[in-house]
DNA sequence: CTAGGGTTAG
């Protein structure tokens, strides 16, 4: 291996193996490590995993780093501190390594001065020589820590990043597998998955290890965010490693196939796991009971929780919860109140999410009585609410006009020791916005609102629309206007939602023209308009008695390919009504009866 | 790896 001085400023460490290809490591370094003897070639390890810079102790920083290592030995933790502020990257390097070995001695050096300093810039290799500490040391949270340091730092790239992890292990390679797939989770948490795909990636195609726990922590982070598509390719690429999959591979794309409706390629998925020694458990029953919960299939969702006995298996707390919600959601909440009386007889005891469930239930059929009961046994059972329960119950009341219950729900919560996240600031602010008639209320939205950034609570898309929709209450729809506008200014993309709610608020002031710029840009940034879009302008038109433009609107969403609904309908009735055009309004009537719409009381 | 929460028209 060579290493050649490329500037005044930064050398070039080029590593090549003599292997069937070659790789580049590009390594910044500051020159003054390598003074006047970096203008010759030196010769360093052949090993790439060996820490390529040991001869750089006989320069400048090396007096430093035999200081430091000295004092570390002897325990001087007081007088290390005098070294802080002559900290640069290589010397951290340089004394980790000398450290080697020594995993005490590492650790102290890290933790009372590379970690004391604020200030200090760190290169890749430099975190990365302490993450291998850490994960040597098994600590794995604070690699975890570093671990994101490095890879939030701009500019740097997938390559590098595993390059630096690769490079700088000190001479001991061994933590690699750990550190590799630490990094691949840490991705994955902070929701990288782009990033953790290439990562993935870049270390297969340098053929090294990465254990089926990263692998299924890569799956399941892309099948959550719905990237599944992704999770199949990278699925292929760990078969055709050889990387042996397990179970929880098995389950996560069973999930993949379920979430995208594929329930008919389940049973050849699963014979062809069966085929590599991996058998479906309890988690891939009740994936699939789940799945066709969601979709309303409850017939087969029964079928296959009977199915389980012939497998051995008995249904869990998991099953009784998908089983509930299945039925929740379609209305038959008497039997899913059954089912929970069930799951005490089979000696299961409900948690917070089986009361949750049936609480959100009773809260969205506006049972604010139901919803008092379920909280209260819940209560009696001695299981803890969390934010779901008290973002159910205070937007159920506040939505019912009784704010005042719902602020002593808000108070209540924090008996429980919760935090108001952002979902509970919304239907709170979402409450005051709709009790907007009331003097005050929708000032209190917004002080909500402040009240909130002021906690550091992240608005999502979903407190920003809340808040739009509170300025078109209140009639102010060109505040909601200049909100949009600083939202996109922001970064933050606005979905159908926001475009609708806002263009509604123009057009209710008839402020024509801005709609209409809205729609355009909303057009611009390929979010089309949908049937809410189209009969929210239809509205607009019909109750200004320009039903001309209205019947264009309605030429325009057929040929658009959007179906006109009831709510289409409703208005062009309504329109051709209040101009006394009787005869288009029954013309339309009888084609809503015939596209089988049921109609308005309007006549 | 599997279960539960908030926002748009009329």
């Amino acid at each position: 291996m060579k290493l050649f001085l490329l500037n005044q400023k930064h050398t070039l460490a080029i590593l090549r193996t003599h292997e069937r290809y070659n790789f580049i490591t590009s390594l910044l370094i500051p020159a003054s490590k390598f003074s006047f003897r970096c203008l010759q070639t030196i010769e360093i390890s052949q090993n790439p995993y060996k820490e390529p810079f040991s001869s750089a102790t006989t320069l400048p920083d090396s007096l430093l780093v035999e200081k430091i290592v000295f004092n570390l030995k002897h325990g001087n933790v007081n007088s290390l501190l005098s070294y802080q502020l002559r900290l640069n990257p290589s010397v951290i390097v340089d004394v980790l390594c000398r450290c080697n070995g020594d995993l005490q001695l590492g650790q102290r050096f890290i933790d009372s001065l590379v970690l004391r300093g604020t200030n200090f810039k760190h290169s890749s290799v430099s975190l990365s020589a302490m993450i291998h500490v850490f994960v040597r040391s098994r600590r794995l949270s604070d690699a975890q820590a570093l671990i994101l340091r490095m890879i939030r730092r701009s500019g740097v790239s997938r390559v590098e990043v595993v390059e630096a992890l690769v490079s700088s292990t000190c001479g001991n390679c061994g933590t690699n597998n750990l550190v590799f797939d630490l990094l691949i989770r840490t991705y994955v948490q902070a929701r990288k998955l782009r990033e953790g795909t290439e990562a993935f990636r870049i270390l297969r195609s340098k053929a090294y290890f990465v254990s089926i726990n990263a692998c299924n922590s890569l799956l399941g982070g892309l099948v959550k965010i719905g990237w599944i598509e992704l999770a199949w390719e990278v699925h292929r690429e760990i078969v055709k490693s050889g990387i042996e999959l397990n179970v929880y591979t098995l389950n996560i794309m069973v999930n993949a196939l379920c979430k995208d409706g594929k329930f008919g390629d389940v049973k050849s998925f699963l014979s062809e796991m069966e085929g590599n020694g991996v058998y479906a458990d309890m988690v891939t029953y009740n994936t699939l009971i789940g799945a066709y919960c969601r979709e309303g299939l409850l017939e087969e969702a029964f079928e296959i929780m009977n199915s389980m006995a012939d497998k051995g298996l008995k249904p869990s707390l998991f099953t009784y919860n998908a089983i509930i919600n299945g039925l929740c959601k379609k209305g038959r909440y008497a039997r899913a109140k059954e089912i929970l009386i069930e799951m005490l007889n089979v000696g299961l005891s409900p948690d917070t999410t089986t009361y949750n469930t049936l609480l959100v239930e009773s809260c969205r059929r506006d049972n604010l009585s139901e919803a008092e009961q379920i909280f209260g046994e819940m209560l009696r059972q001695g299981v803890a609410p969390d934010l779901v329960s008290f973002s159910s119950l205070i937007a159920v009341f506040s939505r019912s006009r009784h704010l005042d219950q719902a602020m002593v729900y808000f108070r209540d919560m924090k008996k429980f020791g919760l935090v108001p996240d952002n979902v509970i600031y919304t239907v709170l602010m979402h409450g005051y916005c709709r009790n907007g008639n009331v003097v005050g209320h929708v000032s209190e939205a917004f002080r909500l609102w402040d009240v909130m950034i002021e906690k550091g609570i992240k608005p999502t898309l979903v407190t920003c629309n809340t808040v739009i929709k509170g300025y078109c209450r209140s009639g102010d729809s060109s505040k909601a206007d200049e909100f949009l506008g600083r939202m996109i200014a922001k970064g933050v993309a606005p979905d159908h939602i926001s475009y609708n709610t806002l263009i509604n608020g123009l057009l209710r002031e008839d402020n024509t023209d801005k709609a209409f710029l809205w729609i355009n840009k909303m057009e611009k940034d390929g979010l089309l308009p949908d049937i809410i879009t189209y009969n929210v302008v239809m509205n607009g038109f019909c109750r200004q008695g320009r039903m001309q433009e209205a019947e264009l609107v309605l030429r325009k969403m057929i040929e658009k390919g959007i179906n006109p609904d009831r709510s289409t309908y409703t208005a062009l009735i309504n329109g051709h009504v209040t101009q006394d055009n009787l005869n288009e309004a029954f013309r339309f009537h009888d084609e809503m009866l015939q596209r089988g719409f049921v109609p308005d009381d309007v006549f």
